[in-house]
DNA sequence: TGGATAATAATAACTGATAGCGATAAATTG
DNA sequence: CAATTTATCGCTATCAGTTATTATTATCCA
């Protein structure tokens, strides 16, 4: 297997990524790593977050339109998309799951899951 | 509000989607519409889609990588991915949702919601 | 049936993402 | 520490899927 390494681009990417929960883009993160990096390339950005998406340490949250979003937070967790501001908030991760009898319906084996719901945010809301 | 109209194309469209439940993709409907109105061209495909779309009539459902496939149900269900073959298969309507507990975990009100299961289907277990 | 105009076929343009390329820099070897 | 190997770099071209444009045709209501 090929050895992979670390590298400026790479750290930066991985901790910008972390630094915030707004599941941002690929452009989004390219321009907060140019404050850093200068001369980085939005193709980097995008190869190195394919990278950490192989280590499993980043998940990419695809919306069919537009770009797609990615989360430093490798765990399952479940996303609430605000159809009003586009933001993406997480569940609580110690909230409620979806129940083993729904998986037990699945048609096959079930390997991982995903939920999200749509609606408007609280901030939205007000 | 500008006035739809019903056309050749946009009827087989239609009628081509909701006679399978294989979740077929943009090119597959055009493919078979072509059998029908052989002169008919892609974009009236993705047109009449999107105007279904919009009436509610029809879903879409993207898995990120690839072409979006559409489902001729537009009623809330859910999907299971199987990761050999590809295929798309529905969760019966009359099986088990996730809870409503789940849904009052939401950081927002809840319009709508996404739930798929990603795994290996029965065919190919076997 | 006639006329306004929505929808069409064909094709060009757009968008997000990836692949290829020569250059660079990190790891490995001697 | 120098030489060599090779992963990653920035850049650009390319790709796939989809959407927009435009001249033409078909629908629908009076």
């Amino acid at each position: 297997m090929k050895q992979k390494r670390m590298t400026k681009q790479k750290a930066v990417v991985y901790e910008i990524l972390c630094s915030t929960d707004t599941h941002p883009t690929a452009d989004w993160i390219y321009e907060q790593a140019r404050k850093r990096i200068p001369e980085i390339s939005l193709g980097t950005v995008y190869r190195n977050l394919q990278v950490l998406l192989e280590d499993k340490k980043i998940i990419e949250l695809n919306y069919g339109k537009g770009q797609s979003r990615f989360d430093g937070n490798p765990n399952p967790h479940y996303h609430f998309v605000c159809e009003k501001c586009g933001r993406i908030y997480d569940f609580a991760q110690d909230g409620p799951w979806v129940g083993e009898d729904v998986l037990t319906a699945a048609p096959g084996m079930v390997k991982s899951c995903r939920f999200e719901c749509y609606g408007i945010c609280r901030d939205c809301l007000d």
